[in-house]
RNA sequence: GGGAGCUUAGCUCAGUUGGGAGAGCAUCUGCCUUACAAGCAGAGGGUCACAGGUUCGAGCCCUGUAGCUCCCACCA
């Protein structure tokens, strides 16, 4: 073995060998339960980043861990085709090309997109490999793949069917730059900085004005109404009259509706019910007409008379100086207000009034709201309920057709001639009715009404397959706080509705990966971090480890070099480890750990550790708390195993007698199996390159050997106990010398007085005591003369020192320690004093409390004896 | 405007049924001890945001306050 960690010399080798081996792939299988999970799949657009790190470095702990579980484990992977995301990276690409999507058609387009999915979409699934996932690449799914394609089109048409899908004039959020809808969900609200004009509107056949105060004053060139509050009196008189709308010739009327808000501006506002949400649904209430002034790149169309053509800007500008001049304008106020942007390209959203698909929400928001009220699904952590319920329970329709080409058209199919139209899972051309040539809808998909089916799409639905049979509903998914309601909600739904059973009973949610400083990791920002670089540089285990230790679900983490550092250190270590392990078996003979007889102390000690770090690990792995597995799997490695027991059994290893060496190489080589593969789940490559190496092995690979269960027979918690003693009396030697500032190189003698009963195990014991607390040697009795000492709970340990020993420090030391002492017994007299305490509090704490008073008042008196014998 | 979360060592964060405050990094000191200097041994450092309350006992439960973060809504 290489003397330090070098992952590049083992990862891809042990990659290809998983793969070649088929172990990711998963088929039903009647004697086992299944477990499944499908990843969140990644957008062709990009490439792995740390939110996808996290992401999967978590399914696959998870996923890794249910199959060494004996579970049939499937993790199903997949792409997105990202409609939106993608077709304005393919139109950015094709204009610095001098193209554009109209020059080139909607076939030469597609024709591009599927270029960029093979592209994009397969360097992706590269980089998820290079992670270590344990995917099941059989079944690798896009969902625009033929198969999930039919499993969109199924539902549309039964939902459409249903009555469930309908097309509307409605308001939506339109992109001018994407130019097409998209859905409230993906709107950015910002503040900015923006001014309210107040505007008069004069009073029809009278001298009379109204003001409205508006922020968008290039939209009442679309005005049919002035609304107010209906309790305003101010303007009760105005109700039911008319006003003549400036610089078009229009009459509107001044209607009265609850939603105007009295208090804000003049009480009175404008009504635009093609380009505000609001009003149109006031427009709504009152009957009002809707007029569309803008067109769909946001210029002003013909309804807007002399501004036709205009930028919105250029609109704004001119019409309240137009406003002005007539004497109209009376004021201008500086107003801060929330912008809508989309969220791809970041340009203004403007609300209008078009033509779109929707999703009739109400009566699939109920049993997805039912279902997670009756825990059929459920949050971790729990709090991200709260705001998945308040999505539902607010629920609007959701509007599903896009203006954009690439997606799933939508399968809509219309007769010109006779008015005829369909909704159809196959493609038609001629008209039912009337033998006409029949023409599809132009728009696709919103991107999510795909991904929301993918949990039973990707498994053949809506064919009856076998795989949807065993492996629906999945068990967990895995995925970042910010699409519970774009991705997580949809599918819950969706699942319930096309399938009458929930996708998955779990959903784990995990923050998002920020930067050193925490800030979002982003391309404007510029702090984006590349997960392949740092595999390159620190392994793709040190990465996965950094990733997922310590994390708790919900919560965000930061990422910074010092911390990958500090994991490749981990790594090293488990790998010298197991240098150690595997060098000391070259001249031992290892025996089953069930066969090693004469079990030292120390033994004991580390199969008692191994088996509470076992059962701890795998009650945290059961509740998906990978952060906790890996904090308790990084302390037993390190400080119980590495630092204690590789130590202890060294003594036993660099002896003559072969059994000795023997029974401590055995149980070495046991527990090293048995961490590496507690550790499997979060670090596969360097646990599978060493167990390969291991004799004793259980399983061809560790990948498919079965993971560590608590070993009954190793319940040594008596003996356990006796070891921690002498691990604390360990300790206090080396503190008691580097006190008294004796090199670590200078050994001292040390003696020992026992306590009553402890002889016995600390002359097993002496060893250890001599070879890790610097000893020259171990010795029985008080020796004569002036020493340093402690007093332990397993007896009283003296160092002479001779000319080293600095009396006046040791005094002050001895001085310090008994103030310490008194401290404690203050304290536990106190309690004890307490008669709320020891009549309330449970027996055994009172006990343990009683304990520790005697154990500190003896422990004074050694320490006031130690005082003495100095003078 | 509504909701959620956070505030613990210099930094990043754990702390799961309330019973003597923890880790990693950083800092300081001493060690090339034949697995590992990507290491070993030791040390310093915290009124657990603040104020009340419940309790024999609160980092943990309740109420309030302050600061920060996020989500939702979007009053023109």
């Amino acid at each position: 073995m290489n003397k330090t960690y070098d992952p590049k010399s083992f990862e891809d080798r042990i990659y290809k060998k998983w793969l070649d081996k088929k172990y990711f792939h998963a088929k039903p299988d009647k004697n086992k339960k299944p477990f499944t999970i499908v990843i969140p799949p990644p957008n062709i657009t990009g490439q792995l980043h740390m939110g996808h790190a996290l992401n999967d470095t978590i399914q696959d702990a998870i996923i890794r861990y249910k199959r060494m579980k004996g579970f049939e484990a499937l993790w199903l992977p997949g792409t997105d085709h990202a409609s939106i995301a993608t077709e304005v990276k393919i139109v950015e690409k094709m204009r610095e090309e001098g193209l554009s999507k109209e020059s080139v058609g909607r076939e030469g387009f597609l024709k591009r997109a599927y270029e960029w999915k093979e592209k994009y979409g397969g360097r992706i699934v590269e980089q998820l490999k290079k992670m270590g996932f344990s995917c099941d690449w059989d079944r690798l799914a896009f969902t625009m793949d033929e198969r999930l394609s039919k499993a969109v089109r199924e539902v549309f048409v039964n939902m459409y069917e249903k009555g469930l899908i309908y097309q509307g004039d409605r308001i939506i959020n339109w992109c001018p730059d994407c130019k097409t809808a998209i859905s409230d969900a993906e709107v950015e609200y910002e503040t900015e900085e923006g001014h309210l004009w107040y505007l008069k509107y004069p009073i029809s056949d009278s001298d009379e004005y109204i003001v409205v105060a508006t922020t968008r004053p290039e939209t009442m060139l679309g005005d049919t109404a002035v609304a107010v509050n209906p309790s305003d009196k101010r303007y009760s008189s105005l109700v039911g009259k008319t006003v003549d709308l400036p610089l078009t010739g229009r009459k509107i009327p001044v209607v009265a509706d609850r939603y105007v808000d009295k208090a804000f501006g003049t009480g009175a506002v404008k009504i635009t019910p093609a380009h505000d949400p609001n009003d149109f649904e006031v427009g709504l209430r009152h009957d009002l007409p809707v007029i569309r002034v803008m067109n769909d790149d946001a210029t002003m169309n013909e309804n807007a008379g002399k501004y036709c053509g205009l930028t919105r800007e250029e609109a704004r500008k001119a019409i309240v100086e137009d406003f002005d001049k007539l004497g109209l304008l009376v004021k201008i106020e500086k107003h801060e207000h929330n912008v809508g942007h989309c969220y791809r390209c970041h340009n203004t959203i403007e609300p209008i009034v078009s033509k779109q698909w929707f999703v009739k929400m109400e009566g699939l928001a109920r049993p997805a709201i039912e279902a997670v009220l009756k825990k059929d699904i459920e949050f971790l952590p729990k709090r991200f309920e709260k705001s998945y319920l308040h999505w539902m329970n607010n629920i609007r329709d959701w509007c599903i057709s896009r203006q954009l080409w690439w997606g799933h058209r939508i399968p809509v199919f219309y007769c010109d001639a006779c008015g005829y139209r369909t909704a159809s899972k196959e493609d038609i051309s001629v008209c039912p009715k009337c033998g006409k040539p029949l023409r599809q809808d132009e728009d696709v998909l919103d991107t999510w009404f795909s991904s929301a089916l993918w949990p039973f799409s990707t498994l053949g639905w809506p064919d009856k397959t076998e795989d949807l049979d065993y492996f629906y509903p999945t068990d967990v998914l895995v995925t970042a706080y910010d699409i519970i309601t774009f991705w997580v909600s949809r599918m819950i739904f969706s699942g319930l509705e096309n399938m009458g059973e929930k996708p998955f009973s779990t959903v784990l949610i995990h923050g998002i990966v920020r930067d050193a400083l925490g800030r979002k990791m982003s391309k404007s920002l510029g702090n984006g971090v590349d997960p392949l670089e740092i595999i390159d540089k620190y392994g793709a285990d040190s990465l996965r480890y950094s990733l997922v230790n310590g994390i708790s679900p919900g919560g965000d983490i930061r990422f910074s070099e010092d911390k990958m550092e500090s994991y490749r250190n981990f790594m090293n270590k488990i790998w010298n480890a197991s240098r150690f392990v595997l060098m000391n078996c070259e001249n031992a003979e290892i025996k089953d750990i069930g066969e090693v007889r004469n079990l030292s102390y120390a033994d004991k000690w580390i199969l008692f550790k191994l088996n509470s770090a076992v059962g701890a690990v795998t009650r945290f792995m059961d509740k998906y708390e990978v952060g906790l597995a890996a904090s308790r799997i990084y302390e037993f490695i390190w400080n119980q195993f590495c630092d204690w027991y590789i130590e202890f059994s060294k003594t036993e290893l660099y002896s003559d007698d072969d059994e000795k060496r023997s029974a401590a190489a055995s149980v070495l080589v046991y527990v090293l199996r048995e961490t590496l593969k507690l550790a499997h789940p979060i670090v596969p490559f360097i646990t599978e390159e060493i167990y390969d190496a291991l004799p004793n092995k259980d399983a061809e690979d560790i990948m498919i050997s079965p993971f560590p269960e608590v070993n009954p027979k190793h319940a040594y918690r008596a003996d356990a106990a006796k070891t921690d003693a002498v691990i604390e009396l360990i300790k206090a030697v080396r503190n008691l010398r580097r006190e008294m500032n004796v090199s670590q190189n200078k050994r001292t003698a040390v003696y020992i007085v026992p306590k009553e009963g402890k002889e016995k195990q600390l002359k097993k014991m002496s060893g250890y005591i001599e070879k890790l607390a610097f000893a020259s040697g171990v010795y029985f009795g008080e020796p004569s003369g002036k020493n340093a000492s402690l007093v332990t709970p397993l007896g009283n340990v003296f160092i002479p020192m001779g000319d080293l020993i600095d009396f006046d420090k040791e005094r002050a030391r001895l001085k310090a320690e008994i103030e310490k002492t008194d401290g404690e017994i203050a304290r536990a007299r106190g309690k004890l004093e307490n008669k709320g305490f020891t009549e309330k509090a449970p027996a055994a704490l009172v006990e343990k409390e009683r304990e520790k008073l005697v154990k500190f008042e003896e422990l004074k008196k050694g320490l006031l004896k130690s005082l003495e014998a100095l003078d």
